[in-house]
DNA sequence: TTGAAAGCGCTAACAA
DNA sequence: TTGTTAGCGCTTTCAA
């Protein structure tokens, strides 16, 4: 047996072990363990002192099934989405230091949305932290029926699901802003296409134009979220007249485009300036080093923490929209002196 | 109360509500539920269908308590490396096929893999899955003690852990064959500098170039996992004498190398061509198209999971290494006719 | 401050 | 084929 070398079955250590070997009762051991108060202050440490010295460490599904508070936070993402993960990354370190434990579940191409929730749903999750939910309003309601349901990044909500988010009109404004004020008048907006988020932007990006008298050089191109649709989508337009500047959907589009401006045999800013959205890491590699909406994904998730925290203590979250802050780089340069 | 909008305490239907509803005890509605053996046609179908009205879901935390076979596998992962979630989602579609659960960890820079894995230790997994695992061997080594413990990607074992990988060396030789063929001599190697499979790959190298009569123009240069660093190693290489072909450690690092020879003003492949390692998404991007050595995720993740079931099973695993195979995309092309 | 007893929701022997 | 009986390891009253 490899799994007990010496043949005895080593059963891992329990609490009744420790209980046994410090001379307690379970139900003080377990008093210790959970630094919950009603332990004096000797027992307190030679209880501990024998549990580091069995190795034991609790058995969260048992403890999980016991308490109903259970101080765990679930969160959905998507594998193959890298600003998820720089998010994932974040809701680790807020939850932390809120006292909550993370029980992640993917959704990829043969998992659906429904089934990463459903099983953290059945792992006993007191809170889901969606980011980006793409599942129909009447499912997250029927969700948010179970636990309190907080959505990240997209402003999809639905009955009972609290949306936090970076204000993304705000943030589009921010990069119109910033091209206009460096002379640019030709700005195109590399949409969306359906994705989470999209149409809030496009209608920013309207606005926005609208609000510089620009309406006669709005222009809105059917983009996506990954680098081919915004490779595509500015294939086509510098084949025809080139704009001043690009407002990319994300940062992932934001590369694609910067790939077709390349292949055109254009300079970035000199010919072209663009802009993505997300700050991601990518959009800081030192080769890319793009202009972009950061949309904090620290602050974010630290929001979306707290937000779940207030829910549960049934209280009313705040702070749950989020300023995105403009971050200028190196691909965004004064307008062209055109004909 | 927002989670009771009828201010009925609704408590999850439980299996106990089941069994009541279809006039059965408790445990032959367990039996229906996980489709053993052991129940009627017509109990079945009774007890089926009012487990669906009822909209029951067992509970996991109960079920895996109490059960020593939980079929359930415990992942590791590394958040910031894209090429890691395209593994895990192939662990994903593997482990359904094979009956297994999957509970996800992540490892980032707040989270140690040591974290990491005793989460999934706690969770009641009855293997662990580790993608490129950094964990000490000693370490390693105690986790196997618990559990089945199979590595992937990673060539650094310990007592205990199986390796699940692809054969490295024959993946560079593939590479560097290739560009041998198409007339290239001076082939310099762009290393992993202390990334997981770093050292195997740089000895491959050699011995390829070797092989090819070509050590005189062995040339190892320092680098790593990532875009920054073959964006660096490359800058100072082609500050020097231009070579024919840069074997990149990964695809991420491979990407930087086709930024510096952006920057330089040469083209690839006709100055200079490259080749990387993963076979990633990114690899594979229209825009990139980088030639590159696949590590077959999905079969990696396949052999991984098949390789946990035998463990399991106390049989001995087979298919622990995997030969890569080369995907020629359009970074590399015919040697130039140099001076 | 401590301990006894009950039970979270489920599965797995066993007996009927 | 079905039901009974015992727990899995832990937390949580409640009494001592």
């Amino acid at each position: 047996m490899r799994q007990q070398p010496e043949g005895t079955p080593t059963r891992r250590t329990t609490l009744a072990d420790v209980a046994a070997a410090a001379g307690v009762s379970r139900a003080l051991a377990s008093i210790v363990m959970r630094g919950a108060e009603g332990a004096g202050e000797a027992t307190r440490l030679r209880v501990l002192e024998v549990a580091r010295e069995l190795g034991y460490r609790p058995d969260s599904r048992a403890r999980l099934l016991r308490s109903s508070r259970t101080r765990l936070l679930g969160v959905t993402f998507t594998l193959s989405e890298p600003f998820h993960g720089e998010v994932v990354e974040s809701i680790y370190a807020a939850a932390e230091a809120d006292g909550f434990d993370v029980v992640l579940s993917a959704v990829g191409a043969r998992r659906p949305e429904s089934r990463a929730v459903e099983s953290l749903l059945d792992a006993g999750i007191e809170a889901a932290l969606m980011i980006a939910p793409s599942s129909a309003p009447d499912l997250l309601a029927a969700y948010a029926r179970q636990v309190p349901v907080i959505s990240l990044l997209s402003t999809t909500s639905a009955e009972g699901v609290d949306v936090v988010r970076s204000d993304d009109g705000a943030g589009v404004r921010a990069a119109v802003e910033h091209l206009v004020s460096l002379g640019h008048r030709n700005v195109v907006h590399i949409d969306g296409a359906g994705a989470v988020a999209a149409d809030e932007r496009s209608a920013a990006y309207r606005a926005a134009m609208q609000e510089y008298g620009l309406s006669a050089n709005i222009r809105v191109l059917h983009g996506g979220a990954h680098e081919e649709d915004g490779l595509r989508a500015a294939g086509e337009l510098v084949a025809g007249s080139i704009p001043d500047a690009v407002v990319a959907f994300n940062d992932r589009c934001a590369l694609g485009v910067l790939e077709a401006v390349r292949r055109a045999g254009l300079n970035v800013p000199e010919d072209l300036s663009v802009t993505g959205y997300d700050d991601s890491q990518l959009s800081r590699l030192s080769h890319v080093q793009l202009t972009s909406v950061s949309q904090d994904a620290p602050r974010l998730a630290a929001a979306a923490v707290a937000c779940a925290a207030a829910r549960l203590a049934s209280q009313e979250p705040k702070d749950l929209v989020h300023q995105p802050q403009l971050v200028v780089r190196e691909t965004t340069g004064p307008a062209p002196a055109r004909v």
